[in-house]
DNA sequence: GCAAAAGTGTTACAGATACACCCATGG
DNA sequence: CCATGGGTGTATCTGTAACACTTTTGC
């Protein structure tokens, strides 16, 4: 393929390479994305998703680590890549082919509590972001799983915050009485000596995932 | 994004940008992959993806179609989009962004018979082509439905050629009473009134799928 | 008439769904 | 004592799995 560029440096064109983290976290029964609001033109006062370029000796994912730690702090945040995207005028300045890249975050993890924006309700979007979002909420729907909600719950949580996680992400409801057997039965979760506190309720009995949960998938 | 760039050209670098097509067919029960000869160093008389640069007006959709006209002839061909790779010595000569495309063709409709290799018995391959195309088996394997069946198959197909298909490509078995059945009353097959010819044992009624199939899963 | 693949129905089992009430806590 | 969410069992339905023999054609 070089050779091709050795023949005819005109043809092709070297380009800019960033990636496009689609944050996703779930609060207030909704999900929600992290945008950041333009300061410059083009498309200045818009939203957009908080992009970066590779530097010359970074892969991708290491330029997604180092983005979302600048961007919510040091701790591991789980993120797997979905789609490139790659108009040739999707900047309007200048080609730059950009990574989709969904993350998943537990929202009590999150300290900067604004910039979070509920993926029906979006304000207006900057270059092709709001197609790339549109495609990030089909993938995480698609590929919901327990691996995907596990990423937006505590180490210990109560089994109906993992339904809330399930029927925000996957848009439906499920029955309680059939979904506690579900997931006791699939044998991902078991029940900890651990209560839940400062509630006015009923305080639920806490969970935790079992260590091997990585790929099971859940309808 | 293009403002960090401006500020500091040392730390970002452009790239090329290139697709890889891993070109899947089904032939002789055996899920297999188009592969080319290396004719030049690095990695010369091992066996590589053929890919092809982005042209400086190309989405990367627009490049497949051109290699894939380039490679197979001019013939509409299923594709889509699976992960992008991006290590910067992937290339031992110069650092190239490559984005991975999926390619499915029905076996019938492939005038080039050598440059197929059976995916349980690659040669050696150059670059990371090797751990490509294990991505990409996975993902098909992953995404097998009948969209992506129909991609293997003629217009008018015995209902044993669909199963075979899924057989081939979910690496499993089926029954083949209970693999009728479920295709037939999954309505998105139909029965026509041709019959297979050519054969030494009882021919088949063909069929073939309704217009609307599109997105259809089946496990 | 034999080889080779096509075609066909019934029963058993497992997983999914539907459904309504009592429980524990804080205020 | 009331509001709030937590927690529980059973009966039915539906889709999947297991299973073996007859049919049609070419040679």
């Amino acid at each position: 393929m070089i050779d091709d560029f050795k023949k005819n440096k005109n043809l092709y064109e070297k380009s800019l390479i960033a990636v496009d983290p689609i944050i996703f976290t779930i609060s207030d029964k909704k999900l929600k994305i992290f945008l950041k609001k333009r300061e410059k033109d083009p498309f200045k006062g818009k939203y957009e998703l908080p992009g970066g370029l590779l530097l010359h000796d970074e892969t991708a994912e290491q330029t997604m680590e180092r983005k979302l730690k600048e961007l919510l702090g040091d701790f591991k945040i789980f993120f797997m890549q979905f789609q490139s995207f790659t108009k040739p005028n999707r900047d309007p300045r200048e080609r730059i082919i950009s990574i989709g890249f969904m993350a998943l975050v537990n929202e009590e993890s999150i300290e900067i509590k604004d910039s979070w924006f509920d993926v029906e309700k979006l304000p207006d979007l900057a270059f092709d972001h709001k197609e790339i979002i549109t495609l990030a909420k089909n993938h995480l729907c698609q590929h919901l799983n327990l691996m995907v909600a596990k990423q937006f719950l505590p180490e210990y949580f109560p089994l109906n915050k993992l339904q809330e996680v399930h029927e925000v992400v996957g848009k439906r409801k499920y029955d309680n009485r059939n979904f506690r057997k579900k997931m006791i039965q699939s044998g991902c979760v078991e029940e900890t000596d651990q209560i839940q506190k400062g509630c006015s309720h009923r305080p639920s009995k806490l969970y935790k995932f079992k260590a091997e949960v990585h790929e099971i998938s859940c309808k």
